[in-house]
RNA sequence: GGAGGAGUGCCAGAGUGGUCGAAUGGGCCGCACUCGAAAUGCGGUGUACUGGCGACGGUACCGGGGGUUCGAAUCCCUCCUCCUCCGCCA
């Protein structure tokens, strides 16, 4: 949520980065009706504040009163409090109602994109950040894609997840299952070696937590939802390990706070079938290990950088081409400011997936989470970020794909301490 | 799931209708004493919204929400959480 005050002070620098995002010309007057929303507000907000000024202090006085036995003139006072109080509960109507409204339009209105973020509207235009500089690897002719690898070794089985659960669950079985555990505690192991504090969180949230880092209610329809107990179950880790800081104040000594934690995702997206999302390229539960910074907001960029550096070192340890992307206004999500993705190269289905998304919300998760950390006598909005490191499934997919060999698919060596056997056949 | 008890500031803990944003103790910060430290003494120590250039004010918050009352931490309703006992259980 943007922070009101920005939106007063610094309209039309503002105005400019949200046309960035393609928005429609409505909805760049929300900037508007917010502060005349909040205007409104402040003015009914003094207004009752004054009137039940009067109140506590009349109300003081019948005290007195009845305490000195002058009933009458207690009476009095208490049906002009009476009149009073008409008007008070008038004005609290009046004044739930504009600060709903003042909450429901800033709601509506995505993060600022940072400055180096370039204009667009489709995937198309994102900007190449960093390219591949190697030779993409080339496969020899009969080269299979992932699912039909998974197939063929035992190790990955899509109907048997259709069978358990429903299409996009997939199911991995021996050595296959083995790999995944191994890539979970690698990730985890270099999160730990680039200091981030491991969290194990619940996997369903409450609504209060759903809101607070946006999944709510931009995304509902992206998340399962256990109705009976008002639960969702996370689509990503973000979602617990970053409100684990709800409504905190950290002391600047805190900074920065690095967590990392794993956990399955679960994602219903209403998906189209074919080749795009066949296999594991997109399902609706997969494992994930994610990386959230809380940062001083005069830090937060080099915290992104880190990141990215981090995410750039799994992704060469485990020998897998992959570049890095800028995400233009019109890809970039909601909540972010600015976001890196990831994208590593298949080489059987000859295409880039996504692996990974590496963002700054700035103060737009914390202003909704009210995140603060003490700056001298007054507190601030700290500066949130989070990444994949990695997301699994599409790893595992490019892992398959890439390194098949007539002989079977060798494991990186990084993570042949971790899986104990080099190679699947 | 059943029965009972409890939720107050950074922590412990008092407060059962008015003068309570809240005693007291601890912690923390500042000052004094000291060569320095400990001990001691004195002072300070919440958040949010809001008015004001500022000095300084106002309002709200004692688990969440609602209600009674001129007035609620205190009474009522409801939800949540925790503790004890019973049941069930990996």
């Amino acid at each position: 949520m943007l922070e009101v005050q920005l939106i007063r002070s610094d309209k039309d620098r503002i105005l400019e980065r949200l046309k960035k995002r393609n928005l429609s010309a409505d909805e760049l007057k929300l900037l508007d009706e917010v502060l005349e929303a909040d205007d409104r507000r402040r003015r009914l907000q003094t207004e009752l504040d004054e009137m039940k000024a009067e109140r506590n202090t009349l109300s003081g006085q019948i005290g007195e009163l009845f305490r000195q036995g002058k009933r009458e003139e207690a009476e009095q006072l208490k049906s002009r409090v009476g009149e009073l109080k008409a008007k008070l509960s008038e004005g609290e109507d009046a004044l739930r109602k504009v600060v709903d409204r003042r909450e429901h339009l800033l709601l509506q209105i995505p993060n600022v994109p940072h400055e180096s973020v370039p204009a667009g509207s489709a995937e198309s235009d994102n900007e190449l950040y960093r390219a591949w500089e190697g030779r993409l690897p080339g496969l020899p002719d009969g080269a299979l894609p992932h699912w039909e690898l998974g197939e063929k070794y035992g190790i990955l089985d899509m109907e048997l997840g259709t069978k358990l659960t429903g299409s996009g669950f997939p199911v991995f079985r021996g050595m296959g299952a083995r790999l995944e555990r191994a890539l979970i505690s690698f990730f985890l192991d270099e999160a730990r070696k680039a200091g981030y504090e491991e969290i194990i969180p619940p996997l369903l949230v409450n609504e209060d937590t759903a809101r607070a880092t946006g999944q709510l209610p931009d995304k509902e329809g992206q998340m399962y939802q256990a109705e009976r107990d008002n639960l969702y179950l996370i689509p990503t880790a973000e979602v617990p390990i970053t409100n684990i800081y709800r409504n905190a104040i950290l002391d600047a000594s805190d900074f920065p706070v690095k967590l990392a934690g794993y956990t399955p995702c679960f994602r219903r997206e209403a998906g189209s079938y074919g080749a795009e999302v066949r296999g594991l390229n997109r399902v609706h539960q997969f494992d994930k290990v994610e990386i959230v910074q809380l940062v001083h907001p005069d830090h937060s960029y080099e915290a992104l950088e880190g990141m990215l550096t981090h995410v750039a070192g799994l992704l060469q340890q485990l020998e897998l081409p992959y570049r890095i992307l800028r995400l233009c206004g019109g890809d970039l999500g909601f909540t972010a400011a600015l976001t890196f993705d990831f994208e590593v190269y298949s080489a059987a289905q000859q295409r880039w997936l996504e692996v990974s998304s590496v963002s700054n919300f700035e103060t737009y998760q914390s202003n909704r989470m009210k995140l603060r950390f003490r700056d001298g006598k007054s507190t601030r909005l700290v500066h949130t970020l989070n990444g994949s490191a990695l997301a699994l499934a599409r790893i595992v997919a490019a892992l398959l794909e890439n390194n098949q060999t007539p002989d079977g698919i060798v494991i990186p060596k990084a993570i042949r301490h971790l899986t104990g056997f080099d190679i699947i056949s």
